[in-house]
DNA sequence: CGTAAAATGAGAATTATTATCAAGTTTTGA
DNA sequence: TCAAAACTTGATAATAATTCTCATTTTACG
């Protein structure tokens, strides 16, 4: 991966502002300060850097999607009433892939846990 | 919700034919015998038995949606090589709703676990 | 039956994302 | 250093999946 400014942009919009943004999101960030960053530049980098293993894209949400530039393995929560997603830590779910290859006999790389509920503030 | 002869049509396909297949899958499935079956009725219908708890729009596999008519607890492997989705058993996460509730405080309503990696045929 | 509510088909519209491609930028190495 | 190769960009077209619109048809029920 050769250095471009935009993806410098593109990654510090991601790592300094928002948690969990879409990319429309990141974009309407970016734009104040670098309208000159298009927006497929923004999809090119996101999905780079995410192939590249330094951001992550969050699957199991619906479209569109969010990431994320935390990369260690921990999973979501996402509200039904605000929309916010918020972080799990991936104890709720230990030995849960050894436990699945076991079962399976599948190989597993991968894999993501979604919650949907109510978070704190949207329980009262 | 009204009785329909198309709405009976797609959910039949869903049950009879294939397992977690696409919308577009579905309609293919039912154009051969019900050609007058529309699209929009087809995505209609399954939003509608998906919101009344008759089948299960599987989340958490990126677009295009895949549904399910086993609407007991389970989890889904979905094979990067062949694109199959096969279902895994929920015990291999037990208490996971509970340990995420006491962890974040949030009232978790669903959830969904995808997992993904090579399947047993992929592997050899 | 008669009518209100629900459902339909056809296609337009929308949303998120990816592809195209000519022009600009970065890296490489002779 | 400098030119060629490789990479990246912006603008916009294209695509894919899904939802919306609306005039017409079907269903439920008093």
């Amino acid at each position: 991966m050769n250095y471009s400014k935009q993806r410098e942009v593109v990654l510090d919009a991601l790592i300094n502002n928002v948690i969990h943004p879409t990319a429309e999101k990141l974009y309407s960030i970016i734009q104040i300060e670098y309208p000159e960053v298009s927006k497929a530049t923004l999809y090119r980098n996101l999905n780079q850097l995410a192939e590249a293993g330094i951001i992550k894209k969050i699957d199991g949400l619906e479209a569109p999607a969010h990431f994320d530039h935390n990369t260690h393995p921990h999973y979501h929560f996402i509200c039904e009433k605000c929309g916010r997603v918020f972080d799990v830590s991936s104890d709720v779910a230990k030995d849960v892939v050894s436990k699945t290859e076991e079962e399976t006999g599948f190989k597993v790389t991968s894999h993501e846990i979604v919650f949907k509920g109510l978070c704190k503030d949207c329980q009262e």
